[in-house]
DNA sequence: GATGAATGAGCGTTCATTCAT
DNA sequence: AATGAATGAACGCTCATTCAT
């Protein structure tokens, strides 16, 4: 490749940053169904034909969003994860954090898991990523061996982090510290049950049928 | 007020069920992105502009059906909890159950937990309903003296258990039935570990002024 | 059905014409893909959205219009012709004028017959009016007997006709008048060709096999 | 002019034929107003924006692109013609035929002759060649003396194989096929009438003051 | 001379909301 | 009180055309 094609790519690279940004701003101000092309062409400061030069339609432009943001979630811990020098609460709590932190990767793992509509294409990236920060996760939790069930397991912590701060992120009437520090009281509540708690024993191992299409993969 | 203004008033108040009536009958059928104010109409046999006599916008219908809702699910609990019949998991589960079967209320409450953007009048209804459910949570929690901080324990558990729908419901290409044995799953497996397991020392109880302006109410 | 109905219904006849008129009167003016719905609202003074409370889609407006002249001429002549009162030059030279006069019906015709891309419904109506017209036409025919195969020849001096406004009605640099004028000279020698010239014998008639699945029907 | 100039001309020459043929496949494919600059450059294998350098807009590209179909079906006569060696019938077989054919060109012709919107420069290059073909016709006619005005004659003769093609090409329902066959068999109708048919006498001769501003030139 | 980028204007259609009756 | 009518604003997207490089 030619330097001058180079330099072409990485100017269309830059321009695609400069419309993913501006769509990821706007998803922490608004609803994703809310978000149009002209808000996010005005944003980005250019017209919004201009956008479909970079991406074939709307949906392009969040799931690329998306993406980017998973990226970083991930390069988060990865590092941390493979040396085992984590724990399930610091883990939980670094998450938390960045979903506080970037209202508008909370704003779209909600409108994803809500609505349920996603892309084919989308969907393949979101599950990958899903996926891959369960077997963090996991990987974490084998850690404090708890003798049961360690998918399951890493499902139900998911879900509870992931819940508290869905179900407190946005309690009205309270100041952004407050919230954090309340969500932080919770996740560390939620990281000690989990590993101190006990499992109903016919969950500690899921029966063979079950494996077979197990929900996780 | 006169015997006249009563009739009037509850005629009016009649009409307004009506109406929330047939949000709540279409929540079960469509999105609740999809319904329209035309569609509300259609299903309540008026026009989308008599609606307006009863209701100050679209948002507000739909708060007032989702707390219709929220009051059903009360309801169903609200006997054998007062009567100490009620175990942490058998409320969880109802709770559980009934999100899963209504997709619109599901939808609704993701949609308000998210956004944030909800109207002063309407939020104080919402949080009202969430507060009494809340209440209800700490009842059948103290019922199992677990000797810590109660209400941070019951908003915990309400985080946890919205979190296992939130992030489950969803999960792609799983068929209805074995999501709902999923969640299942996680729901025990979070009321048992909130039963057994233990909760960090400083958070038992939660400093004086903390409690001042405590989060939950 | 009430006083109060009919009144609505003709109230709502009336607007409906209006929505038709000002997209007969456009399509003097423009290509029928040229004319948007906002050219159709501004002509008929009302907002774009109004029409849809009138037709279900733009197709349908024109549909409706189109219709409507065939209608127009298809009464002109139907007396004349039952009678035996019509020679083939005046039913001629009436539709000439008709469409001479209907800058707008030119062009839907002109627009239907080279475009080919007619709504299943709209081809139904159009095609009926059509097979009516050429039914007159042939009956006329039929009184001039020249024993020979008088659907086709009905098709050709259709075609002929309609051919001698399609080639020059819009010749360029002329006035409307000189048009007119030449447009009548042609229609007056096409008449008279096809009631005195000779058809080639093997056309006199069409084979049976032919008949069977005949263009004209 | 300077050798170099010439140079360039020619190389201009080339590229604008380049972009016509372009063009001209096209017509061949696809409806002449589904066609865009985008296509034509695909095709050409050029940018869009290049076109530009050589036709001043859209429609002038297409107008060449007509003519130059045109003038091929002049070429297919033009020989025969000046020897004498073509009947009436055969001209108008091979014009209909090539329209048949060329789908996009039959479009284009009837696009010009219904809305009569074409900018002046095209103008002028349809009408040339519009002539050259009446001119064509007439040479032929003359061939066959009928005592008649021929100019007016030619044109009565255009027009009705224009409208055979016009009014059945896409006759609803039928196939190519017979389409075809039943299109040939009105040309031979109408060559045939022409041929052995009267002409009133009034239109045998046209007065003279109509002869001064003739329709045909 | 040629191109990639950019854009304004436009498309048909929908919908919550307003208003005269 | 209730409604039919009306509308402005918006939707995602396309396209001929312009222009800096």
């Amino acid at each position: 490749m030619s330097t001058f094609q180079k330099l072409r790519k990485k100017e269309r690279e830059t321009r695609k940053n400069l419309i993913v940004d501006a769509a990821m701003d706007l998803f922490g101000q608004k609803n994703f169904h809310e978000i149009g092309m002209r808000d996010i062409a005005q944003r980005a400061g250019i017209s919004a034909a201009a956008i479909y030069r970079y991406f074939p339609s709307r949906d392009d432009v969040f799931v690329e969003a998306l993406v980017r943001h998973m990226k970083v979630v991930e390069a988060m811990f990865e590092k941390n994860v493979v040396q085992g020098r984590t724990s399930l609460e610091e883990l939980a709590m670094g998450s938390v954090d960045y979903l506080l932190e970037n209202e508008s990767v909370f704003q779209m793992m909600g409108h994803f898991m809500i609505t349920g509509q996603i892309q084919p294409k989308a969907l393949e990236r979101y599950n990958a990523m899903q996926r891959h920060f369960l077997d963090m996760l996991e990987k974490v939790n084998n850690q404090t061996d708890i003798g049961s069930n360690s998918r399951l397991m890493t499902h139900a912590i998911y879900a509870s982090v992931t819940g508290v701060v869905m179900a407190f992120k946005n309690y009205p009437g309270r100041s952004p510290e407050e919230i954090k520090r309340h969500i932080h009281r919770l996740v560390r509540i939620v990281s000690s049950v989990f590993n101190s708690g006990q499992v109903p024993p016919d969950l500690k191992d899921i029966p063979n049928q079950e494996r077979l299409n197990r929900v996780e993969e």
